[in-house]
DNA sequence: AGCACGATTAACT
DNA sequence: GTTAATCGTGCTC
C-alpha cells in the first residue's frame, strides 16, 4: 500500500528539470549573482509551476558589508545568510512586503543575493490574478511584487534550492538572446553608508523583453 | 514594554 | 518629486 503523495514528494523531472546545483551558489556572490540573470526562477506549488526569467539581482556581501543584513551580527531573522549557500533568504519588510534572496559564498560566510526582477514565462493567469491591472512585463518587476507573484513568503525561508524536491529552485535553461548587463549602485539603501551606498552590486538585463507593440 | 526603522509599493502632487 | 501603509525585528530601558 501506499500513501497519497505528499505535497513535496513529487521530484519528477518534468516538474524539476535540469537545476543549478549548490557548487554554481559556494562562488563570489558578484559573480552569482551576474550569472543567475538570464536563467529561470521557478516555484512549485500544489504541483504547479510559476516561473520568469530573472532580470535583476543585486549582491550582499559579508559582514563587512553595511547594506547587508549581516552588518548587524547573526540574528534569528539573518541567520540563513550564515549557512550553506543555494538556500532561500526570506525576510518580510515594510510591515507588509516579502523578498527573496538565494544564499551564496561558503557555510559561515554570510552573503546573498537578492532577487529583485522577473520576466514571467509560467502561471501567468495565477500572477494575473495576485498582481491584476498591469502589462505581463510588470508582473514581477520589483523585490516585493516578484514574491507576490510566486507565492513566496516566509514559509519558504531557509528552503534548499539544490534539495531533490524543492519548492524552489533555480533551472540551467537560459534566455538565448539576453541582451547586456546593466550595472548600477543597489537600491534602497538611503541610511547606509559610503563607500557601500554606491557599490556597483545591482545587475539589470536591458532588452530582455519582446519589443513592444509600437504606438502610433 | 516601548521605540525607531526598514534591501518596498502604490498613489499622489 | 512626496507620502502613507503596516508590523517584524533588534535595540534600549
Amino acid at each position: 500500500m501506499t500513501s497519497p503523495p505528499s505535497p513535496r514528494a513529487d521530484a519528477s523531472p518534468r516538474l524539476r528539470p535540469s537545476r543549478l546545483p549548490r557548487t554554481f551558489f559556494a562562488r563570489p556572490t558578484l559573480d552569482v549573482a551576474r550569472e543567475l540573470l538570464g536563467r529561470r526562477l521557478v516555484r512549485v506549488e500544489r504541483g504547479r509551476r510559476l516561473s520568469g526569467w530573472i532580470v535583476e539581482a543585486e549582491a550582499y556581501v559579508g559582514q563587512e558589508d553595511l547594506a547587508c543584513h549581516a552588518h548587524v551580527g547573526r540574528t534569528p531573522r539573518n541567520q540563513v545568510m550564515w549557512g550553506l549557500p543555494g538556500h532561500a533568504y526570506v525576510y518580510f519588510t515594510y510591515g507588509m512586503h516579502w523578498c527573496l534572496n538565494l544564499v551564496t559564498e561558503q557555510d559561515g560566510r554570510p552573503a546573498a543575493v537578492l532577487l529583485r526582477g522577473l520576466l514571467p514565462v509560467e502561471g501567468l493567469p495565477a500572477m494575473r490574478r495576485r498582481r491584476g491591472g498591469v502589462p505581463d512585463d510588470r508582473l514581477a518587476d520589483g523585490p516585493a511584487k516578484l514574491c507576490q507573484c510566486l507565492s513566496i513568503d516566509g514559509r519558504l525561508n531557509g528552503d534548499d534550492l539544490c534539495a531533490p524536491d524543492a519548492r524552489l529552485f533555480v533551472e540551467r535553461a537560459h534566455l538565448r538572446r539576453p541582451g547586456p548587463v546593466t550595472v548600477g549602485a543597489r537600491v534602497g539603501l538611503n541610511s547606509v553608508p559610503e563607500p557601500w551606498k554606491s557599490k556597483p552590486w545591482r545587475f539589470r538585463l536591458t532588452q530582455a523583453s519582446p519589443p513592444r507593440k509600437r504606438i502610433g
